[in-house]
DNA sequence: TACTTTTACTGAACACTGTTCATAACTTTG
DNA sequence: CAAAGTTATGAACAGTGTTCAGTAAAAGTA
């Protein structure tokens, strides 16, 4: 009697549908343009419908949420067979700016937006931001057993590569790039951040 | 005949009133909750009156923005007495997270929200971030008069260190340190600008 | 003072938004 | 085949930003 088993598998096909929508409008409209009955539309059902599995906008927020983080550890999969851990540690940096421009959509939703933190189920921990920063400083602590950032809290350190990084990349995306002219908005951010990897070396 | 002079006065008065509202409601309820027609109830006009005064709801945005950057710069003119250029810079430093702390809202419409960018006036150059950010190049490059920063870039340096202060404030606001305990939440950003002003120290 | 023009303001409307709920249609079960 | 359960929806509610015709008061002019 797999009755049961196909409806939840019908189930679990509408929210994906509903997600890959959503997905697609945000990326051609941006979030604010981006609304219930559009998301209905472009699935062919009710906005009503809509409801039916998500609780609210914000869920459909959160839920995109956990999918961007999946993309963005398929990112950083393809690091693992780097052995040297500061030379992954240094292609981590690489990536996550690499994921950024390719999918600023995801990235909005991951550490820009307020909404999806608003959630029920995002509202006391943030697990997924907690396991990448784990992996992070997982990944300090093993440059210090090869005698790299000798006396540095490795949760500290993580903290400050992170909060250099995203504020490197939420300025962009925000647009506060604009004080500079076209060619520095492309020159200072990479000479700032090879200037960074640098430092990380010296440290 | 100055009869022109106290209409001009006049206008000004209401813009004046119209943006104080603004930031009240928005310090007090946030941004996603403050609605024209709220605006409008709070100084006692009809909504349409708003219109005679702000093209639209980004224009509102564009110029509370203009005004928080001249509440930034009062918190820094206090450090223009300490002589050193490099006290100064790190004074600047910690005014920045002081006026992220004191004034979020403000914070928020400077450097974090899409809207006020989308503005007619500021789409171009955004002049106000122009200038904050030349005056930490300045500062650069006093500190580089003195001997320090040998070999660096002022201007890549500047936004290097803007980055991180940026990173650091936004993630903060935005509910991404939530993947930290509370006290470590505290803790961690404290000793990682401890760190970073070492790390700058000894560039 | 009387008449005209300019200015300041508003009520009502338009096309949206997120969300809820009674109702209807289809599916599975007894 | 009827009862029960599931799934989908139309219509509505209260809100949004924005526009515009119309009004009333103030200012300028004769």
């Amino acid at each position: 009697m797999g009755v049961k088993e196909r409806k939840e598998r019908d189930k679990a096909e509408m929210r994906d549908m509903i997600l890959q929508s959503a997905h697609k409008l945000f990326v051609d409209r941006g979030f604010e343009e981006v609304s219930i009955r559009n998301i209905a539309e472009s699935i062919e059902y009710s906005p009503a419908t809509i409801y039916l599995y998500f609780k609210d906008k914000n869920d459909i927020f959160y839920a995109l949420h956990t999918e961007a983080f999946k993309k963005f550890n398929e990112y950083m999969a393809g690091l693992l067979d780097i052995a040297d851990p500061f030379d992954r540690l240094i292609g981590m940096g690489e990536r996550y700016i690499q994921f950024t421009m390719e999918h600023a959509e995801y990235y909005e939703i991951m550490f820009i937006m307020d909404n999806p933190m608003d959630c029920d189920e995002n509202s006391e921990k943030w697990e997924e931001g907690n396991k990448a920063l784990a992996a992070v400083e997982g990944l300090i602590m093993a440059c210090q057993q090869v005698g790299r950032f000798k006396g540095q809290d490795p949760r500290v350190l993580a903290f400050s590569i992170w909060s250099y990084m995203h504020g490197m990349c939420s300025l962009s995306l925000r647009k506060r790039l604009r004080c500079y002219s076209v060619e520095d908005g492309k020159r200072i951010p990479r000479e700032s951040f090879e200037s960074f990897k640098l430092m990380l070396a010296n440290l």
